[in-house]
DNA sequence: ATGCTGACTACTG
DNA sequence: CCAGTAGCCAGCA
């Protein structure tokens, strides 16, 4: 079962639910918006130990646009299914491509939101 | 405690 | 584009 989160993985899936449909959010993207610069792989941890059955891990990548999980696996097919489905398109051939553009789909947080979320 | 692994990433050659 | 490396550090044996 999955252990009890720290408060640094806990502020990690808080950010994870704000992620809309349609977007993305890199590894180390998400830990910089919690506060925690340099610390991509606690993300992939997280997404690896925590239960996000309720959330939108699917939109987690990895900076470059690839997907985290080992390519042509199962987790793989459906994060990569779960992303066409909302319209996320990946370069290339949909059918081939292997990654996100980045550039178009990567999510911009309010930043004066992410304070409110976080201040002390 | 110690060592290794991994859903990371930026940098170098 | 690919390979190696250095930081990163929670989880597990």
């Amino acid at each position: 079962m999955a252990s009890h989160p720290t408060q640094a993985q806990q502020q990690i899936l808080t950010l994870l639910a704000l992620v809309p449909c349609g977007k993305v959010v890199s590894y180390g993207q998400l830990a910089d918006l919690a506060g925690l610069p340099g610390r991509a792989r606690l993300v992939g941890s997280t997404l690896r130990t925590q239960n996000t059955e309720q959330l939108p891990w699917h939109r987690v990548v990895a900076a470059d646009g690839r997907l985290g999980l080992p390519k042509g696996s199962p987790g793989w097919l459906e994060q990569r299914q779960r992303l066409l489905a909302e319209g996320v398109l990946f370069k290339g051939d949909p059918l081939t491509g292997d990654k996100v553009p980045m550039a178009k789909y990567q999510w911009q947080p309010d930043l004066a939101a992410m304070l409110m979320l976080f201040e002390r």
